[in-house]
DNA sequence: TTTTGTTTTTAGATTTGTCTAAAATTTATT
DNA sequence: AATAAATTTTAGACAAATCTAAAAACAAAA
């Protein structure tokens, strides 16, 4: 069970941009894909004639795409293994986080089924990446986990950091410089109007104070009480 | 230093496939090199059109080829990549011996150095592969090492196990079954020239019988006393 | 040294993935 | 509603890697 289907490598990075994409938005357009992937509006159209020929997307021309239930499994397999390299990469070969996706890029389409489930229990099961972001299990279940960014959040709130929107060496600098990494807790303390600026501090540190940009880009744990369902 | 270069993932498979051609042979032939890629003979003679372009190899049509310089240069690189994966599946994800194969003919492929220096010395820089092939370094040296066949030596000997020839699943279950692995050390008892069987013996062990087939395939480090040279 | 057989190369097609330029379609603006 | 602008698709081309069938070169045998 499980299979071990294959698709080409161009395949499988349009399967999960896609995938991506339309988490955002219900459907997603040739134009954002092409700019996802850093290629041409033209090339994506001649893929998605592909991926609907292969059954792996609902596409009728100038309607907009998304995944159909096939075209999703393969995209969730993709972004495991995406995610459970680069987590090898920082926790075993000490690649910092900004280092890994380029690498994970092409460690993702190395094919077998078998290997990523090894890796996965070498590793012990991680359940998020060097960035935060969920790994999808071997069942292909992908938890959804509500982020929030920091900079949306009310004062006075206690919230434990579960990722980060950019992902870039400089974004990683500051974090480090403030002691702030995935899983540190810490409380918001202030917030200056004039520049949107926040003072938040960490158990047994000085505060500090985070930029806007910084505060927008850093994602938290949305320990809100749910909303009552019924 | 040690740059980044990258070829399609076919160079390279054919690359890899030359340099352990031209070690038998001096020079390669381009049906040898078509069976042992399980391709066309037209397909590669445009291949090596394409790597003659690229300077990697030396080739007048109808005379043979071999690799140059920076062609075996690249094929060690690959060759390194390749036994150091074949490595890491076995030891680190448990792997069988006659599994890994397939998995590092793609894993090999994946570009970057400072991965495959990383992943070096988290496994500890070992110097064989888990087929007893020598693992080139870091600087592209690879280890010369003589290996013969325990089938080629005389009565008596004691020799180290140091490699297998042929690396199937069968085969691997003949050893496994008599107790022997990489490294391990045996004493030549008896040849019965009836079938060219073996019987050797391993330490703390009761003796065992190989027959000529597996004997043949069973490599051992030569440790012959250097023939003196002056 | 012809003849025969084998190896290697060429000629021409095919598949996959990409591109540019132009046409078609949809969306937004007067 | 007509026009303008943006998006998307088509048409046609190209590069890479492969293939089959036929031709060319080389090697072996008669
Ligand atoms: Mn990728
Ligand atoms: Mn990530
Ligand atoms: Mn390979
Ligand atoms: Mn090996």
């Amino acid at each position: 069970m499980a299979p071990n289907i294959k698709y080409s490598v161009s395949k499988e990075d349009h399967l999960k941009a896609i995938f991506h994409l339309q988490q955002e938005q219900g459907m997603v357009t040739t134009n954002a894909l092409a700019a996802a992937l850093q290629t041409r509006p033209a090339s994506v159209t001649d893929m998605l004639k592909k991926l609907k020929e292969q059954k792996l997307l609902n596409y009728e021309r100038y309607k907009g795409f998304k995944l159909n239930n096939e075209g999703r499994k393969a995209a969730v397999q993709i972004i495991r293994k995406h995610r459970l390299w680069e987590y090898f990469l920082v926790k075993k070969l000490q690649f910092g986080w900004d280092e890994v996706h380029e690498i994970a890029e092409e460690l993702e389409h190395v094919g077998s089924r078998k290997l990523i489930d090894r890796l996965d229990a070498f590793l012990g099961f991680p359940e998020a990446d060097p960035h935060g972001d969920p790994i999808p299990d071997s069942q292909g279940r992908l938890p959804v986990r509500r982020q929030v960014s920091l900079s949306q959040l009310p004062l006075g709130k206690t919230v434990q950091v579960s990722g980060v929107a950019s992902q870039t060496p400089e974004m990683l600098e500051v974090l480090q410089y403030n002691h702030i990494q995935l899983g540190t807790r810490l409380e918001i303390r202030k917030k200056f109007p004039f520049d949107d600026s926040l003072e938040v501090k960490v158990r047994n540190r000085p505060p500090v104070t985070l930029s806007a940009q910084v505060a927008k880009n850093v994602l938290v744990n949305d320990d809100e009480p749910q909303t009552e369902r019924r």
